[in-house]
DNA sequence: GTTAATTTGATAAACATTCATTCAAATTAT
DNA sequence: ATAATTTGAATGAATGTTTATCAAATTAAC
């Protein structure tokens, strides 16, 4: 039944072209044609996918919601329970290099900016945060035998500061490295339970963050006849390619 | 030699109607049409006035930024010489109704999400946080004996935490108050400094933050014939009324 | 009446979207 | 098996709208 490849193994590729763009130019300048050509189609592509320009940005949000929220939950499931090795996990995993790089930030500051004035941006990342705080609550009301309002607080307050973080590596980000901004993050940790958080963790952890194994990507960048006849990768791509730096 | 009013108020006329559009629609959806209607001009009049479109967006950034430095310098200056007074003002200042407002930070995310692509903005911004950083940095090594090092991480941390409590608040403006926020941001503070830092400070600064004499505004929405003739207003608006809720 | 401040209308570029058409794969009929 | 037909993907020229910009005209001030 499929052609060559499937429908939705297209749309993630026209996702993947407007995230570099985005990434590149901000949503401001970035336009139909940029993101078609871009992955190596044409024009009329987008219409015929996702019907519109806006339609296709919101995929391309959610896309990026997605795959963040499956980043961090499994960084929590290889936690285990401990609330500790827990806390610190989540905390660990934002300044992992898939969320925490230059091009993945761009295009979050992006979507932020866009959000204030779009509803439907606002919720998409509204609900995520509120996910995010969820997790991040329970964490911390495992660690000391605080109430579960003192809990709700400290997450409010510590999800602030992660973004605050992101947003200054984003605006600067030769000043302070991804490691130096964890520490940081882990301080304000220590402080809110009093005894480091981090010491058993970051060994384990480093298992999500390590190299990736150089996967050999098809130079994407083929003639527009010939592109179509080597569509045979997988349809579903897995996650550690999702925010890879592309071109 | 000025018809009607000197040629920087009509700049700043233009700009405070950017400001609107901006807070309303987004930088992506505001035309120059939107702001000189908005300001009861016509079409040519931002070419007249700033050159391009690109040009008055960053005087408007510019703006933007001038008057924030401008109110959290008073406050400092306020607080006198005292450690704790000065960083209890420093951090109030930045739920003040004029800086923590969802018309304000409307605008700031969006060039926050322009910044990430585009270098002018970013440099704007970048001095600006530089700036207030080393203010929240010789605030906090007056407070402990700490290093000059570790005043400097702590005022990233701090500087991190307000403007991810802005970005939430952005976000979703109905889930928390301003004073909320300031109270968990001085909840940071304290456990920083080892005791509570807001002590002294709120009684002063309320005044800032107090009640404005309801100055009557002249009616913005007036007949683009009739407006002409009621501008009489003074060149250099105070500061209390730069992020004035207009409309 | 001269100069400066605005407005207006024209222009051209850029843009998202539409649609008739092409092409190849998939399906059905022979 | 082979040919005929259908189907869906992809294209790119054409469309209509919106945009910033700019030169010329208009208006007000001194």
């Amino acid at each position: 039944m499929p052609r060559v490849s499937s429908k939705t193994a297209r749309k993630t590729d026209l996702i993947h072209a407007a995230l570099d763009s985005i990434a590149k130019r901000g949503l401001m300048e970035t336009t139909i044609t940029h993101i078609a050509k871009g992955a190596g189609m044409s024009r009329g592509i987008i219409n015929f996918y996702f019907t519109s320009k806006e339609m296709m940005q919101r995929e391309t949000l959610k896309f990026l919601i997605d795959a963040y929220e499956a980043i961090w939950e499994s960084a929590l499931q290889e936690a285990g329970e401990d609330g500790h090795r827990r806390l610190a996990a989540l905390v660990q995993v934002h300044f992992d290099k898939r969320l925490c790089s230059p091009r993945r930030l761009n295009v979050m500051s992006a979507f932020w900016g866009h959000a204030a004035t779009q509803a439907s941006y606002r919720n998409q990342l509204e609900a995520a945060d509120h996910k995010l705080e969820t997790a991040l609550t329970e964490a911390l009301a495992h660690l000391n035998h605080s109430s579960l309002e003192e809990a709700r607080r400290h997450a409010r307050q510590l999800h602030a500061l992660i973004r605050g973080l992101w947003l200054a590596f984003m605006l600067n980000p030769q000043a302070v490295s991804r490691e130096a901004l964890a520490a940081e993050c882990f301080s304000f940790v220590d402080r809110l339970s009093g005894a480091p958080v981090r010491v058993i963790a970051p060994a384990s952890l480093r298992v999500v963050t390590a190299e990736k194994p150089a996967k050999p990507k098809a130079a994407k960048k083929a003639s527009p006849k010939a592109a179509k006849h080597q569509q045979d990768a997988p349809v579903q791509m897995d996650i550690e390619d999702l925010f890879a730096v592309r071109r």
